[in-house]
DNA sequence: CTAGTTAATTAGCATTGCTAATGAAATATA
DNA sequence: TATATTTCATTAGCAATGCTAATTAACTAG
């Protein structure tokens, strides 16, 4: 019987490599987000409009987990650089609707696409067995980030 | 027989899941760094001088692939916090040593755990196999990174 | 010894985070 | 209805973090 590790430190062990190994694929990642010519936080929310659809800057602040402010300021660069459009809702002439242009839609996709073959060409040579395994991996974090949020 | 995705698809598939599901991961950790009073790039630097120990502010920046002036504002912000300290080397005036005080190595291990924890907390209801194919995933995930690196 | 190279800093800009204060519109209440 | 409160967004102002260009200091080569 294993009596040095407890079911608890065995988790610990789990998120403190899986932590290190996320960053480390992420970094990867970021580098080319330089090629957009647009800043992180810009991407960001350009991706949540583009894959979640139009939405008022309140509610944009917080799928982003910033405050309103900052949202305003990062919803007026995309404007400025013709990625984002500013609507005023009919409904309510406080709230202000949030769309991607189609330009933001083409600059968003490319980044993107940019961000996955980079993390594909860091796993490129892992065998078909290990894909599968870092497939599943992924769905199983997915699922648990999902229930926490 | 499956015609209908090339092994390369498969792998920006795995690609593209992996690259989501550790941003989903790593936004919960992050969230956690506030408590530490610190900025995101003087935690990060700080974790360098911690885990690889004391080194030269351009090995630092290289480390942190950020440029000197950059690290140099970092270092000072360190200093100022009483998390590092600056040493001149005496092989060479031009270098400066930048090392963690005791103080640094704290506040850094805190904010780890606290980061670990969170992500422990996140992977709290899987099971035991689930956790041993994450713990699986991130050694694959982190020989990959390091035979790119 | 002078010229070139290297290491770090300073200066100045843009982005991105915050809080506090303000403005404008909707809602609740007297 | 009129006023008060609440809600949504913006403005102003601060700090941190990224960059490039220019500077300073120190080392190295010829």
């Amino acid at each position: 019987m294993e009596m040095s590790h407890s079911l608890a430190q065995d988790r610990l062990e789990v998120a403190d490599r899986l932590h290190s190994a996320s960053i480390h694929l992420l970094r990867h990642a970021r580098r080319q987000d330089i090629l957009s010519g647009q800043g992180p936080a810009r991407l960001s929310a350009l991706s949540v409009l583009v894959f979640v659809g139009p939405m008022t800057l309140g509610q944009l602040a917080a799928a982003e987990q910033v405050k309103p402010p900052t949202m305003s300021r990062i919803v007026a660069g995309l404007k400025r650089s013709g990625l984002g459009k500013i609507e005023t809702d009919p409904e309510d002439a406080r709230r202000v609707q949030i769309r991607a242009t189609p330009k933001g839609e083409r600059l968003l996709q490319q980044a993107r696409q940019r961000r996955i073959q980079a993390v594909a060409d860091v796993l490129g040579d892992l065998s078909e067995e290990q894909m599968r395994l870092l497939g599943e991996a992924a769905e199983t974090i997915e699922s648990a980030v999902r229930r926490r949020r």
